[in-house]
RNA sequence: UCCGCGAUAGCUCAAUCGGCAGAGCAAGCGGCUGUUAACCGCAAGGUUGGAGGUUCGAGUCCUCCUCGCGGAGCCA
C-alpha cells in the first residue's frame, strides 16, 4: 500500500502513488468508467476508475458500492484544472480499492430535500459538503475570535453553566434541579465577568448559554455560544472602538483563511469585504426618527415585504425596525443610548439624561440583525439597589454582585457576541439552524 | 401565545369544477471511455398525517386533532 495521505495536503504527491481512507460522497459511471467523488475529512476529490487499470472484482465493487460506503483507495494523483472538489484541480488515477464497509441504501440523495427531513436525519446531514463547509468556517470563527481576545490583554476565564438566578429576563430560563434547591441554566456569564475583571482587568468567557424563549425564527437557538469579554476602566465609546476592531479582525480572518469553504457555498463577499472598523455609529433618538421617516413614506421591508410600522419614543425596536435600519448602512451600524425602561437592569444611566442607558447593539448588514449586545455597567452600588428594585428582582441574589460595587468600583464595559449569527451572517446562511452541528431549537430536541 | 401556509410513493412535487392517484430522483435490472445532482431503456413502488362529517362519488369541501414550515413578540 502506498503512504497514506490527506486530500487537504493532495498538491504536494502530484505524480505519486498515494492511499487515500474516506468515504464515497458520489459516484457516476459511464461504461467502463467510474468516477467516484471521495471525502476524508479534510476535502473532497475525484477519483476515476478505468476498467483496464483495475482487477475485475476492484471495477464490480465500485459499480455496486452505495453511496457513504466507507473505503480505502490507491492511485497515482494527478493535476487537472478541470477537476472538481477542495480543494480542486487534482484527480485520482485508482490502481485498488478497498470496501471497508458497503453502505446501506443511504437516504440522503444528492437532489433536494424539505427542511424536516434534513433535520430528522441531522446526524447523517452533517457529512454534506455545504455543511461541512459551514462549520469549518464556525471552527475557524471561534478561533479567530479567541486568538484576538487572546492577543490584546484578554485571559480566559470560565463562568458557571449552573446558576442561582437570572441575568436578566426570569421568563427565559431553563429550570433544573440543584440536589433540591433550583437552579438554573446560564443566559450570560456577564456577572461573574464583571467579579473576574476586578482580579485580571480584561476577562472573557466563552461558552453555550441557554434561553427558554418561545422563538421559533431564523435567528433563534434554545442554546447557542457566545463569547462575552469585560474590560475595568472602560467607558461605552471606548467599548465600541473595541468591539469594531474585534468584528473586522473576525470577518477579515475568515475571508482570508475560508476562501475555499465561502466559495463553495456559494458566498458574495462583497459585502464582508467592506467590514473595516470605523462602523457607523446612529442614536437611538436618531434611528426612530429615521424609521417613522420611512414608515410614513410605506417603506416596506423583507422577507416578506410588509409595511415598517412605526415606532413611539421609548419602544424596543422589532425585527423589522432593526432589519430597516440596518439596511441604511453598507457595513455593520451601531444604535446606541436605548431607553433604560426596555434594557436590562445592569446598564449605566446617561449623566444627566437618566431615560437613555450607556448601551450599544451592533447590527449586521444584509438584515443579520443584532450580533452584539453591549453597554457600559452600572458602577454606583446605590443606583444599582434601585434598579434591581425597579426590576422587582431579589436584592439577596444578587448580593456579591452589589459588593463589587463597594470595593474599587470603576467605570467599566463589556458585550456579547453570538457565535451563531455570527457564522450566519459571514457564511450567508437563510437559518441559523445550520450553524451548529446539533441545533437545539422550539419543538427539536433531536438528534 | 398569536397570524399565515402546509402534510400525496423512500425523497422532491403534480393531480383542472368534487369524477380512473401521476412524474422526476433514489433503490432493482440492462446499456454506455470523461462524468460533475450524467444520460438512455426496462421493471417496480400508494391506508393521500389522524378522527369524524357532507356527497351517488372526497387527495380535493366542512369540523376537530397531530405534526411541520414561515412570521410576530422576546433576544445574541
Amino acid at each position: 500500500m502506498a503512504e497514506i495521505v490527506r486530500i487537504a495536503n493532495i498538491a504536494a504527491h502530484v505524480g505519486e502513488q498515494v492511499t487515500l481512507e474516506g468515504w464515497l460522497q458520489l459516484k457516476t459511471g459511464k461504461g467502463k468508467l467510474q468516477f467516484l467523488r471521495v471525502r476524508d475529512g479534510t476535502g473532497f476529490i475525484q477519483a476515476v476508475i478505468f476498467k483496464p487499470n483495475v482487477s475485475e472484482e476492484v471495477f464490480e465493487a465500485a459499480k455496486r458500492m452505495p453511496l457513504e460506503s466507507s473505503l480505502i483507495i490507491t492511485g497515482n494523483v494527478k493535476a487537472d484544472e478541470r477537476a472538481p472538489g477542495v480543494p480542486g484541480g487534482f484527480e485520482l488515477d485508482v490502481t485498488d480499492l478497498t470496501v471497508v464497509q458497503e453502505s446501506e441504501e443511504y437516504p440522503i440523495a444528492p437532489k433536494e430535500h424539505g427542511v424536516e427531513f434534513l433535520m430528522d436525519n441531522r446526524h447523517l446531514w452533517l457529512r454534506s459538503s455545504r455543511q461541512w463547509a459551514i462549520l469549518r468556517v464556525r471552527a475557524r470563527i471561534i478561533r479567530a475570535m479567541r486568538d484576538w481576545l487572546d492577543d490584546n490583554g484578554f485571559i480566559l476565564v470560565d463562568t458557571p453553566i449552573l446558576t442561582p438566578s437570572a441575568a436578566e429576563g426570569t421568563t427565559t430560563l431553563f429550570k433544573t434541579d440543584f440536589h433540591g434547591e433550583d437552579a438554573f441554566l446560564a443566559q450570560t456569564g456577564q456577572l461573574y465577568n464583571e467579579a473576574n475583571i476586578f482580579a485580571f482587568g480584561r476577562v472573557y468567557c466563552f461558552g453555550p448559554t441557554f434561553r427558554a424563549e418561545k422563538s421559533k425564527t431564523r435567528r433563534h437557538l434554545q442554546e447557542f455560544w457566545m463569547v462575552e469579554p469585560e474590560i475595568a476602566y472602560c467607558k461605552l465609546e471606548q467599548l465600541l472602538e473595541i468591539e469594531e476592531q474585534y468584528v473586522s479582525y473576525i470577518v477579515q480572518t475568515i475571508l482570508k483563511e475560508c476562501a475555499a469553504e465561502l466559495k463553495l457555498l456559494e458566498r458574495d463577499t462583497t459585502h464582508l469585504e467592506r467590514v473595516v472598523a470605523p462602523f457607523y455609529r446612529i442614536s437611538y433618538d436618531d434611528a426612530v426618527q429615521m424609521i417613522n421617516k420611512a414608515a410614513g413614506e410605506g417603506v416596506t421591508v423583507p422577507p416578506n415585504d410588509d409595511p415598517l410600522p412605526p415606532i413611539e419614543w421609548g419602544g424596543d425596536f422589532g425585527s423589522p425596525h432593526e432589519t430597516f435600519v440596518a439596511s441604511q448602512f453598507d457595513k455593520p451600524v451601531f444604535v446606541h443610548h436605548y431607553p433604560s425602561a426596555v434594557k436590562a437592569f445592569y446598564m449605566e444611566p446617561e449623566p444627566g439624561r437618566h431615560e437613555v442607558c450607556r448601551s450599544a447593539d451592533l447590527l449586521a448588514p444584509e438584515g443579520y440583525g443584532e450580533i452584539i449586545g453591549g453597554s457600559e455597567r452600572m458602577s454606583d452600588p446605590e443606583l444599582l439597589l434601585a434598579a434591581i428594585d425597579r426590576h422587582g428582582l431579589p436584592r439577596e441574589a444578587y448580593q456579591w454582585y452589589i459588593d463589587l460595587r463597594r470595593y474599587g468600583s470603576v467605570p467599566h464595559s463589556g458585550f456579547g457576541l453570538g457565535v451563531e449569527r455570527t457564522v450566519a451572517w459571514i457564511c450567508g446562511l437563510d437559518h441559523i439552524r445550520e450553524t451548529i452541528a446539533f441545533p437545539r431549537m422550539l419543538g427539536r430536541l433531536r438528534p
